[in-house]
DNA sequence: GATTCTGAAA
DNA sequence: TTCCCTTCAGAATC
C-alpha cells in the first residue's frame, strides 16, 4: 500500500501534507523544523523548502543529511533525487563563507571560503566590489568592518550566508543578577533557548529566538542580560511594552529603578538599561526629515541589543542595523514571517533561528492553554448577494465581512458559552457599534480614552463584565485582559501575525480545564474566504486546525443552529446547509 | 511643569 | 487593495 506516509515530495521542493492522515501531526513538526507552509486548503497543505528554511534550520542544529532523512522517512514515494541534491548543495552553502577580524590589520575584516571556484564567482558579482570587497586570493577577501552588515546582507541575497566570527565588542559593564528571593526560576525551554544564543566560541551572540506568546520572552531576554552583565539596549513595538519591560525588570533583577531609562515620546531617557519604542526611532516629523532618534544605537556603548518582536522591526531600524554588526544582538519573536517578506534582512542583519518552540508543545505541558479553533461559515442573504455581483474586489470584501447575519451567529456562540469570559474582535468600527448595541455590551475603540479602557479592562478582569466588544485595539493593547473565547468577526486583509495576536489573547492556561475557543466568522462564498485562509496559514503552522461549520441562514427554517449542536470533539465535517 | 489637543506618518 | 490604531512633536491651556 502507497498511502502509509503522509507527505508527497515534489521536484520543486514543495511539498503536499494530508491532513487526514494519521502521521499528520508528526509530519507538520518536523517539517516545521525546515520548510515553510505556504497553502492549507482542506485536505493537503502545501509546505516549500528555500534556501534560508534551511539556513534557518541549519542553524538551529539540523544537519542536511537529518533533513534528507526526515523528508525520506515521511515521504510516500521516493524523494526526488534532484530535491535531495538540492538540500544537500544548499545547506552546505551555509558554512561555506566566514567572516572574521584580520589579525593583524584595525578595522579589516577577512573573508574566507572553503572552495576556489565560489570566490571567484563572488567576485564576478558586480554589487560586491562596489561595496569595497578586495579579492586577495583563490579562496581569501579583505572588506573594511565598517561593511561588516552591508556584505552579510548582500552575500545571503546572492544566495551565500556568512559564518560571523567577527566577534563583538563588550560594551559597558553592568552588574545584573536575578533577585534572589527564591521565587522565581527560568523554565527548562527557557534555559535552553538563552543557552542557543550563547557566544558557544564566537560561533554564537546574535540570532533570534521563536517563540509563542506568553512564554516569557522578556524572561529570556533579561536571562541573556545576566550573562553578558553589560550595558544594553532593548527595542519593541510600543510604550505598553516598554513599560512592561522596565517593570519585569525592576522586579526580576536588581537593577535599579535609576538604572533603567525610558525611551519613548513622552520621555527621553538615557540610561545603562534603555528600553525605547521602534516607532521613535524612525519618527520623523515631515516627509524629508532626518531619523534624529537612530543615534540611540550610539549614544552609550551597549554590549546587547534586544530586538522584541522582531517581525514589526522597521525598514530604517534594518538599516541602522547594518552598521552596528559589532553588537551582540538578540531578536525575539512569535513568528519569523514577515507581512513583507524581509525575512533575509532579519536573517543576516539580526541573525539566524537559534531556537523554535512550537506552540503545541506548550500547549502540551500546559504553559498555555489548549485551543479549539472554529471557522464558522456565515451565509449571504440573496439581496447581500445581489449587492456583491454589482461591487468593485474591494468592497466585495467588505460586503462580506459586514454580513448582518453575523450578528445572529455571535448571539448563538454567546449562548454556547453562556459563563465563559468572551472578546468580539473586529475591524469595521461600524459594524462593531451595531454588535455592541444590539448586544449592550460595551466597545473598546482607538477613540475611547487610555483610562477609561483601563477601567473595562479591569471589569472584565474582575469578572463584572463578561463580554467585550474591541476593535483593532486588541492587536496592540498589551494590558488586555485574557480570555477563554475569542469571536472573530472580520479580520484584515489576511495579515497572518494579526491571526496570532488574537489568539494570542485567550492563551493564558485555565484554572478549570485548560481550554480556550477561537471562533472565526467568515462570509461563504465571499472574497472573504480567500484572505480568512491567509490569515489561518501561521496558525495551522504552529499546529492548530480549524474546523470548519457551516451556518445556514436563520428564519429560512429552524436549523439554524444545528451545526453548532452538533460540534462533539472528533467531529470535523459538520451538517452542511442548504 | 503638566496635561490635552492636533495633525502627520506609517 | 482597506481601515484602524498608535505614536510622536509641537502648540495651547491650565
Amino acid at each position: 500500500m502507497t498511502k502509509d506516509k503522509p507527505c508527497i515530495v515534489q521536484r520543486d521542493r514543495t511539498i503536499l501534507l494530508e491532513v487526514e492522515h494519521s502521521g499528520f501531526e508528526e509530519a507538520r513538526e518536523q517539517l516545521s523544523r525546515y520548510a515553510d507552509l505556504v497553502k492549507s486548503p482542506p485536505s493537503f497543505h502545501t509546505y516549500r523548502i528555500t534556501p534560508l528554511s534551511l539556513w534557518n534550520a541549519a542553524s538551529s542544529g539540523w544537519s542536511a543529511e537529518q533533513i534528507c532523512e526526515s523528508l525520506q522517512s515521511l515521504s510516500r514515494f521516493d524523494v526526488p533525487a534532484v530535491v535531495l541534491q538540492e538540500i544537500l548543495h544548499l545547506v552546505s552553502r551555509y558554512g561555506q563563507l566566514s567572516l572574521s577580524k584580520h589579525p593583524k590589520k584595525e578595522g579589516v575584516l577577512v573573508l574566507r571560503c572553503e572552495d576556489e571556484g565560489l570566490m571567484q564567482e563572488l567576485g564576478s558579482q558586480p554589487s560586491l566590489p562596489n561595496l569595497g570587497l578586495t579579492i586577495l586570493a583563490d579562496m581569501v577577501a579583505e572588506i573594511s568592518s565598517e561593511r561588516r552588515g552591508m556584505l552579510k546582507q548582500e552575500l545571503t541575497r546572492l544566495g551565500y550566508p556568512v559564518m560571523d566570527y567577527a566577534g563583538y565588542q563588550e560594551g559597558q559593564f553592568l552588574e545584573i543578577h536575578w533577585h534572589d528571593d527564591g521565587h522565581f526560576h527560568l523554565r527548562d525551554y527557557q534555559l535552553e533557548a538563552a543557552e542557543a544564543f550563547r557566544d558557544n566560541g564566537g560561533k554564537g551572540g546574535s540570532g533570534v529566538l521563536v517563540l509563542p506568546c506568553g512564554a516569557g520572552k522578556t524572561v529570556i531576554g533579561m536571562a541573556a542580560m545576566r550573562e553578558l552583565q553589560c550595558e544594553t539596549l532593548i527595542l519593541t513595538s510600543n510604550t505598553t511594552s516598554v513599560r512592561q519591560w522596565i517593570s519585569e525588570l525592576l522586579s526580576k533583577t536588581t537593577l535599579q529603578a535609576s538604572d533603567i531609562g525610558e525611551y519613548t515620546g513622552q520621555r527621553k531617557e538615557v540610561r545603562p538599561v534603555t528600553v525605547a519604542t521602534y516607532q521613535i526611532l524612525t519618527h520623523r516629523q515631515s516627509k524629508d526629515d532626518e531619523l534624529r532618534h537612530m543615534k540611540l544605537f550610539n549614544e552609550r556603548s551597549w554590549g546587547l541589543i534586544i530586538y522584541d518582536e522582531v517581525h514589526l522591526l522597521p525598514a530604517p531600524v534594518f538599516r541602522a542595523t547594518a552598521d552596528i554588526q559589532a553588537t551582540r544582538r538578540l531578536g525575539l519573536t512569535a513568528t519569523l514571517v514577515r507581512e513583507d517578506g524581509r525575512e533575509h534582512d532579519v536573517f543576516s542583519l539580526i541573525g539566524p533561528k537559534r531556537y523554535e518552540m512550537p506552540w503545541k508543545t506548550l500547549e502540551e505541558k500546559g504553559w498555555i492553554a489548549s485551543v479549539d479553533c472554529i471557522e464558522v461559515k456565515v451565509p449571504m442573504t440573496d439581496s447581500l448577494k445581489e449587492r456583491c455581483r454589482y461591487a468593485g474586489t474591494r468592497e466585495q470584501f467588505r460586503l462580506a465581512s459586514e454580513n448582518p447575519l453575523k450578528l445572529d451567529i455571535v448571539k448563538k456562540l454567546l449562548k454556547r458559552h453562556p459563563h465563559a469570559q468572551t472578546l468580539i474582535i473586529g475591524q469595521y468600527l461600524g459594524q462593531l457599534k451595531a454588535i455592541s448595541r444590539e448586544l449592550g455590551i460595551p466597545l473598546i475603540s482607538g477613540q475611547m480614552p487610555q483610562h477609561q479602557r483601563n477601567e473595562l479592562y479591569a471589569e472584565f478582569r474582575r469578572g463584572k463584565q463578561r463580554i467585550l466588544a474591541v476593535s483593532k485595539v486588541a492587536n496592540f493593547a498589551v494590558d488586555l485582559p485574557d480570555a477563554s473565547v475569542a469571536i472573530e468577526i472580520s479580520g484584515s486583509f489576511g495579515s497572518r501575525q494579526e491571526e496570532a495576536q488574537r489568539l494570542g489573547r485567550i492563551l493564558r492556561p485555565k484554572a478549570e480545564d485548560n481550554r480556550a475557543y477561537f471562533y472565526a466568522l467568515v462570509s461563504q462564498d465571499s472574497r472573504e474566504e480567500v484572505f480568512a485562509l491567509r490569515r489561518q496559514l501561521f496558525l495551522i503552522e504552529q499546529g492548530y486546525q480549524y474546523r470548519t461549520v457551516f451556518e445556514s441562514i436563520p428564519n429560512a427554517d429552524s436549523k439554524g443552529i444545528r451545526a453548532f449542536d452538533t460540534g462533539d470533539e472528533s467531529g470535523k465535517e459538520a451538517a452542511s446547509a442548504t
